[in-house]
DNA sequence: GGTTAGCACTTAGACATGACGAGTGCTAAC
DNA sequence: GTTAGCACTCGTCATGTCTAAGTGCTAACC
């Protein structure tokens, strides 16, 4: 028995089942596959394959699917990579260099994604990390409360309410904004938490309880918020496979709402730097996850932030992947310096 | 064959079914309502019913469901509303006041909403029209690229970015900015149109052009973007009732995908000042909405912003419409003045 | 040793059959 | 206008049978 049919067995099993949703068996595989061997040989193959846990057969007298880790083996050894079409790279580039704004971006990616797989597609807004304080605004809502606006060089706004504790006036905030912005702007957002103390310790001490409140507010909004969310599209793709989903797309829908869930699925699936990253079933942490599979890959300065594609875990691999990849670079780019 | 005892019988074979997903009987209806006559009599009047199209037959042996005119005069004439509890209130009440951000009070709101329903609830972002212009800012973000922020006072940011056409030195944009900034401030965003090309004209005419650009930008953001967006959420509930939607949700979360048509439809849905409106079934002028209600109601400045639930022809109209309409009261009263 | 052919065995799925029950429509009596 | 009674219609469920697909195993083959 050789090894490298049994692999090939394997291949043949997954790329026949992603294809045609049935369990696949010995006859009509050798009839699709020109093998050179008959049908039982390769139900022996089958018998070693079911063995070592790679397919499974759903009942006694069923064709085999392939397992979690069946998928696993083909996604890690096998699959070739499946260079995308010239029109499909087309459709990427003008797609999206008509875009202007980051949302923008950002929505059209997962549109474009989810229609090219024909899956949901997520994308996690980009780290903030190398950006740079780029403008500081404070506006005065009411005495007590400001609307704090953090400009980025990147483009990007962020802004939140801050309750700053005692009474300002509009001239003492304007001193206060003056200060920030000078000793700030230049600054990259992850070095806010450093710099901001010298900050408050330069401010007035009567305003000193203001300026901290400021502070911390800054802060947040550095960290914080939008790197924590994510914009995501193609959920009727769910529906038309509704068939994967034996258990129905409920508990899918659920882990895709509470985003938290996606976000730090999406952060913990292992850096791969050079290529993207697929989670498979049962190997997602979450449980309503159980018959999906992630492909995922990171895009922008440092690979951090990720976007992806999630989908039944019988799903076309070698597209998906070169599908995610390709758009993370192109994201890249156009997000780059 | 009296009159109110037909319409007694339409209310009861609507919330039987409603509550047991189950074409109601003659018999049944007796047994459970209390209504003082037999079974025959109660056949006579469903005949009478299915001749006036307000419910049908399965088939010829299974009891009546209602049909969306039945529904409709179900909502319209029949059902009694449905006050909430007091631990509804309360959690309407505390959740909502927690809130801080805009964006943070639309999202706490349809959470609330779809756990309130169980159904998938919807919120337009408020209309700008009242608001006014609290600050405005422009970024240089390259030699022709500006990045203008537009702040209300409601709290609101819009940000865009600009192409103006002409180099611009750093100076020159803060001369633009303050000219702008004294013109506009206090101004409400909806007379922006009309007040926006007195302070071009007052520009110096070698900025004239940047100036029109800029003007441009800061009338689209007024008028665009936002209100035309919504949040939403509860697309899990969906699954849950598939049973409701025997052709697949599919259709269903395109339509909600397609924002665009959600907020097509909820801007046509009838205006009723006084509460909350319904579509039903097929109603609805989206054809993959012909098995879901949508229960809707204005909130803020003018009832212009509107909340909703969508949900399967099969719902409990009388608490939905009291949790849309409660929700739509906190609304209004937390965004107003 | 690996490969093949053949055959007995298992099982899901499709189909027919019949009993049952829920529900209707109609008619005649009240 | 209401009621009781009855014949009739269908959907559902349980049962049984048959077929096609596919396996596992054994014995022969190279």
């Amino acid at each position: 028995m050789s090894e490298p049919r049994k692999l090939e067995v394997l291949r043949a099993i997954v790329e026949d089942y992603v294809h045609s949703r049935e369990p696949v068996g010995s006859k009509a595989l050798v009839e699709r596959h020109h093998l050179g061997v008959s049908s039982a040989t390769i139900r022996n193959d089958m018998a070693a394959l079911e063995d070592e846990g790679l397919i499974t057969a759903p009942h006694t007298s069923a064709g085999r699917i392939p397992t979690d880790k069946g998928y696993r083996l083909f996604v890690d050894q096998i699959s070739a990579v499946k260079p995308l079409s010239q029109a499909e790279r087309r459709a990427i580039q003008t797609l999206l260099e008509g875009s202007e704004d980051l949302d923008d971006v950002l929505e059209r990616t997962v549109r474009l994604l989810s229609q090219l797989t024909n899956q949901v597609a997520v994308v996690q807004y980009p780290h903030l990390s190398r950006a740079m304080v780029r403008h500081i605004e404070f506006v005065l809502l009411a005495p007590r409360q400001v609307l704090a606006v953090l400009i980025a060089d990147t483009g990007k706004v962020e802004q939140r309410v801050i309750d700053v504790g005692q009474e300002l006036s509009d001239e003492a905030l304007a001193g206060l904004r003056s200060r920030f912005l000078k000793s700030l702007a230049g600054t990259p957002l992850s070095l806010l938490p450093q710099a901001l103390p010298a900050v408050v310790a330069s401010c007035e001490p009567s305003r000193r309880h203001a300026a901290q409140a400021l502070a911390r507010g800054l802060d947040a909004l550095a960290n914080s918020t939008r790197e924590e969310r994510m914009v995501m599209a193609g959920t009727a793709n769910l529906a038309r496979s509704n068939v994967d989903f034996p258990l129905s797309i409920g508990p899918v829908l659920e882990a895709l709402e509470e985003q938290v869930v996606m976000l730090r699925l999406l952060s913990e699936m292992a850096q791969d730097p050079r290529g993207v990253t697929v989670s498979i079933g049962r190997e997602n942490p979450y449980d309503g996850l159980a018959e999906a599979s992630v492909v995922a890959t990171g895009y922008g300065p440092g690979s951090s932030a990720k976007v992806g594609v999630l989908g039944p875990t019988r799903m076309d691999y070698p597209t998906t992947m070169a599908a995610v990849r390709a758009v993370a670079r192109y994201l890249s780019r156009i997000l780059g310096p």
